[in-house]
DNA sequence: GCAACATCTTGATCAACATCAATGATGCGT
DNA sequence: ACGCATCATTGATGTTGATCAAGATGTTGC
């Protein structure tokens, strides 16, 4: 399990620098590097599902991941999407109450699991763990509380355009032809289960936002931004 | 400012064993005691307003206070309750960053502002402190989720009997006469906020859940509920 | 390459809620 | 107690998005 700082090595992990573990000591840093196991993960599978205990903590280091509530009527909530760098499932961890949430690769991911015993005893030896898992939840709140506002008020069109804008971030680039370039990493339904709508409302949306000149889609999976300026006058230029 | 251990000290106010000051040694209690500020304050004061800095934290000892947002069509929405126990205004200056929504005195209320120097402090010396907030704002995260998926998933008619619970469950009593007694300690138009609806739509709502037997409204303050069983079936029996 | 299946789109209809306008109640100041 | 201002209710109408049903477009396995 251990590669002496491979390229798999904890030690050596470029997403480190995103997450909790960013501080943490070479001494400390190698008892997760011992103890962590890799995963390489296809869409579908599953992390946790909703009910279950926490066993550890999730380090996505390459891929995609959705946090999906199911609510009583069967609907899935996608509550939210995690990139490489996020570890996952710390709240339920340090809580102690069972996932509220299934948590789903979306993408060709590969994802270190670090066992609860391993993570305690982190929090325990490195007061920067603590911390920052302290800021994250508070990052996480905030974030939450910004959504929740969201959903009140703006309309599907406005959410739509947001999550889009999230993916641009993330997987676009500039070509000088055509405009901003942009994958989207999930089907339409999660799409629909991310902007909290029916899929059939977001195919109209989608319809409306070309109408409008806003957003061109390459078919399901790909879309292009000829404007940026007229996306952010649409959304109140604060993204 | 300091009275020793008077009726309004912090050694022995009774709402301290729900905040984050739960297990201060003695010594950093009479720091807090000697700093801190006392306000008796009326309906419709501000503690703090959106986009302000933070420069402390507020401890409720009795009343009410409302987070509200103003969004950017000038709606405004309640996004928590703070009842007495509460610590009002910790993720703002933990995380260094201007109030995100206003706080605002919806009952007359005893408030005590704490400095963010002693407030630092205290964080420093005292350990317990962190990992307090660290569980609050853990908890606060998983309440705004599962309101996201309420607001999502379900109609204002159950959203509204849920707010009603709260207070039912906070200022309720039971009368063998009528039912379950209780106040309803906001005005409709911060109902509605609170809801996430229009003031027109809660009144239609309420006449609704007359209609239904659920709940009976006197006056506008006030409420009873015959039959407790009938609300939770229409809530689906988790409250 | 084609069948079988899942996914996406389109159209028609419906329910929920917002908005606007008017009226009725309540409270507050002098 | 009166008048004014704020707040709450009611009715009429408009908008948004969900749902149902059907067709179109992929996608996978053989």
């Amino acid at each position: 399990m251990a590669d002496e700082h491979g390229p798999n090595s904890c030690v050596t992990c470029p997403r480190r620098q995103l997450t909790e573990w960013r501080n943490l000591e070479l001494e400390h840093l190698e008892l997760v590097n011992r103890h962590k196991h890799d995963r390489m993960l296809k869409p579908g599978e599953i992390l946790f599902n909703q009910g279950d205990e926490s066993e550890g903590i999730y380090c996505i280091k390459e891929g995609l991941v959705g946090e999906r509530r199911l609510d009583a009527e069967g609907h899935s909530i996608l509550v939210r999407l995690s990139h490489p760098g996020t570890t996952v499932g710390y709240q339920e961890l340090l809580s102690k109450r069972p996932f509220r949430n299934s948590a789903e690769v979306l993408q060709d991911s590969h994802v270190c699991f670090i066992n609860k015993s391993i993570v305690q005893q982190l929090i325990e030896n490195s007061p920067s763990v603590g911390q920052r898992f302290l800021r994250r939840s508070l990052k996480d709140a905030q974030d939450l509380e910004d959504s929740f506002i969201e959903v009140q008020t703006i309309g599907v069109k406005a959410r739509l355009l947001h999550v889009l804008m999230i993916f641009y971030e993330r997987y676009g680039h500039l070509d000088p032809e055509v405009g901003h370039v942009f994958d989207i990493p999930v089907a339409r339904r999660d799409l629909a289960a991310l902007v909290g709508a029916a899929p059939e409302t977001i195919s109209r949306t989608t319809r409306q936002l070309e109408e409008d000149g806003l957003v061109q889609f390459r078919g399901v999976r790909q879309a292009i931004i000829p404007n940026l300026d007229l996306v952010f006058e649409e959304i109140g230029t604060d993204i």
